[in-house]
DNA sequence: TAGATTGTTAATCGATTAACAATC
DNA sequence: TAGATTGTTAATCGATTAACAATC
């Protein structure tokens, strides 16, 4: 429904979940408009990025009136494709995989878990908040029977390589990676990563040189 | 021990987590020396940025050698503070909290786990991973009592921000944030975000928009 | 209408890339 | 020494900010 013309840059897209987030905030708050102005001082970012940013997909406002916060919020769902409900499957049942179905912003938000799996005998046949724990050799069979959208690689470093590929295989679209290795895969599958130790890092870094200038 | 006169942009911080993991994996295999081209190669960025990047921190290379991996490996290391065995906390022990207790990435990249704290009666005087779940309310004595440089913050979002005031205000420097909130904070408290929902955000988008130039 | 605030163009700033002299 | 590759300066590119005309 939304764009496009020029490519958006990929900077930009990241700062989008942030505006989510605070629309969301607003709306749950009862207010109904707001001003660029406004919202850049809430935000810490300037009114002039905020206008850019948002003119990547359209105009959404009105001039001297500002912009309505529902109406934002919805298109900003929309642009981050949250309103076609994609379905995920996690690979790993092991204690992240299990903390992220228990984790359940994500529905909030619109992703739905349809199933999980593992190699471990003693997880297998389990539930975890509603999704049943299958065997990772059933992954090919499962997704040609089902609507599969993301992926989510909770395994051990070792086998995530060859699960992300077993995955492209099948033409799942993305893949959320949480194991410290970078993936290699065919340009058709996007990949997100999220590393936990690298944040650490960036922490710790910044820890040591909070102040300069 | 290192730098610096310049500061350092925050993009290029952003990306030394990336090389200390390929460098450690060259290291790994046992290669002794890379040059920024083929270092460029491998990690899909151009070598002039390699090279900018490790400037800012003073010449680790050797022209017409190149870089000596070990060496720059250490370097990178002292830079993001992995040396100095940063401690940390885990504040709510639930699914999430337990399952990065139980990950022992941290540990092996040098940041200690001291300490887990939880309201909830039924976890507090249990065990993860060798370290003991205490009540919240004794947050402020332990941290008294004991070195504590960084927090994590895996308490529910109705929680977070008056957890998080607590810690600044027993003089913790940093500050690892898995809540879909932003906090806020005295300057003197460094933060780092994890949100899960981001990310799957983005990866959501970016399925959408493949391929588009 | 007058005031407010957008959408958008132009100016600035910073980050990336290219180029090359220095030097191992 | 000749070849390779860095460290660093200069050129380019892109992103952010400022400014303002359009318009509700």
């Amino acid at each position: 429904m939304s764009d496009c013309e020029k490519k958006v840059p990929e900077v930009v897209i990241k700062r989008l979940p942030r505006y989510y987030r605070y629309l969301g905030e607003l709306l749950n708050q009862n207010i109904t408009r707001i001003s660029s102005n406004a919202l850049s001082e809430k935000m810490n970012v300037t009114a002039s990025q905020i206008r850019q940013d948002f003119n990547y997909f359209g105009g959404f406002g009105q001039q001297g009136y500002g912009y309505n916060v529902e109406h934002l919020f919805n298109e900003m769902g929309e642009i981050l494709g949250l309103h076609d409900h994609d379905t995920m499957i996690i690979v790993g049942a092991g204690n992240l995989g299990r903390a992220l179905a228990n984790h359940n912003a994500f529905e909030k938000r619109g992703f739905k878990l349809v199933g999980m799996f593992d190699n471990d005998k003693k997880t297998i046949g389990s539930t975890v908040n509603g999704v049943k724990v299958m065997p990772v050799d059933e992954l090919e069979t499962f997704i040609k029977e089902n609507r599969v959208d993301i992926g989510i690689l909770t395994v051990p470093k070792s086998a995530v390589q060859e699960t992300a590929e077993r995955l492209a295989k099948c033409g799942i679209k993305g893949l959320l990676n949480f194991s410290y290795t970078e993936l290699e895969l065919p340009d058709e599958v996007t990949v997100e990563n999220v590393h936990f130790s690298d944040s650490l890092m960036i922490l710790s870094y910044n820890i040591r040189h909070r102040g300069e200038e």
